[in-house]
DNA sequence: TGCAAAATAGAACGACCGTTCTATTTTCAA
DNA sequence: TTGAAAATAGAACGGTCGTTCTATTTTGCA
């Protein structure tokens, strides 16, 4: 009993340093055995995640795996975190590259498209889980809510900024904004994943734009006459600054 | 026991006529089965559905449900296609009643609102099934899918109506406009549904009258008789301040 | 009313699940 | 090199699942 539970492993530990502190078997097992599991829980969903079938993926016993966790609900929740971190690096960091304003924001934009509908067959576990888990309480599902609502408060964040920058008009609402931008990207998964719809992507990608026209002017004013398209993007002012800021 | 529920009658039977041929018990039992199994699935999802689960809800053994349905997938299927035929009625036929065009458009949509985020705690299968069986084949794949297309297709047909009114761009593209409603949503359930935020079913009302105003004819002031204008007018919100920034 | 057919119940099956227990192997610091 | 701790395997448990099989009850027409 009592089972120490683990320091999580993952977080801030560096292989490197040969000469200092290394990585004993077992992190690298874990490590291994979250990865496979990342993989099935994007295909099937967090909810049909098996022990059984993680120990086949990671050529491993049923119990061997389990012993990492000590239950199936904390591997849920490692995969959950694993994909936070990826997520942030993949999409967060990435648009942090990018001076702040609609360069980033769209750049969020992109990288989340490919992270969500990644072509391939891999699914977003922030889409699926929220399906599965939203009639549910417990450390699972408060362990995806933290993780989504840490991605939108950054998403609304970074709409902020493009309206600091006067790309966005200061009157329209973030929230807002980013509730339409969350929409663009379910639709998209919906689309492209389960109608097997092509020209989905594509379809995302200009709701974006228009979604970028519509509150690009000061006023509520529903009239667009100039198509906006790229020249939004092009037309951001020189200031740039390439900073790689690390947050939080 | 037993239970006589609703006829529901499956398809085109009428229960009507008492002198004519009556529902056997058999039938009125199968239509309180698929109620329940509605009821379930909309709560725990189309996969969550046991038969044992069904049978509590309903009253019955095990193998008494069972032997109405003769597989797990044709009950799942069942509860497909009474769906389906829920959705029909109340928000598509619902919205039959009105002018086609905008106003049709805007019932749809409102009705759609209600069916996905019924306030209560049932969600909608159309969404929670996507996510489940988007990476599998069967025929409980294929009646998901053709319901909804079958769903979209009339939602297009909606937009193209209101474009052949003069009240959407004709220029603009019938199935975007579709794709950025149904991403509204989707964004409405995920936000209601799974992360509890109120203030959602706003959100989504509020996008709804964006879309309409990106994509009327930037000519056409909504000013005409014919069409009801406050639906445009109420587009436009208001002077709100987004006080709460902070540049970090 | 009688009786075949339909409807339902109940027990049992094999399969898979998460979890526990025990035994064995592997790791790694002293 | 040694030995305690960590890691892993394997069997087994109780539970739930969809499904099957066999009785039993209920239905509804002749």
């Amino acid at each position: 009993m009592i089972l120490p539970i683990t320091p999580t492993a993952t977080h801030g530990l560096s292989a490197t340093e040969p000469g200092r502190r290394v990585l004993i078997k077992g992190q690298h097992t874990k490590a291994a055995i979250i990865d496979a599991a990342l993989g099935l829980a994007s295909q099937i969903g967090l909810e049909g995640l098996s022990i059984g079938a993680v120990a086949e993926v990671a050529g491993m016993s049923k119990s061997g795996v389990f012993a990492h966790f000590g239950s199936r609900e904390e591997l849920q929740i490692s995969v959950i975190r694993q994909y936070h971190d990826r997520f942030e690096v993949e999409v967060f960091y990435a648009a942090l590259q990018l001076p702040r304003g609609l360069p980033r924001l769209q750049a969020m934009f992109d990288h989340w498209m490919v992270q969500t509908s990644a072509e391939i067959d891999s699914g977003c576990i922030y889409i699926s889980g929220a399906v599965e888990f939203d009639d549910r309480t417990g450390p699972v599902r408060d362990a995806l809510a933290s993780s989504v609502s840490t991605w939108q408060t950054a998403l609304r964040r970074a709409v902020e900024q493009a309206q600091s920058e006067g790309q966005l008009s200061r009157e329209s609402d973030a929230h807002q904004i980013a509730f339409e931008i969350h929409g663009l990207i379910l639709a998209l998964h919906y689309e492209a994943r389960f109608l097997r719809n092509p020209g989905a992507t594509e379809r995302a990608r200009r709701g974006f734009l228009h979604i970028l026209a519509r509150y690009a002017q000061p006023s509520a004013e529903p009239a667009t006459p100039a198509t906006p398209g790229p020249v939004l993007v092009a037309a951001l002012p020189a200031r740039q600054r390439a900073s790689k800021r690390q947050a939080r």
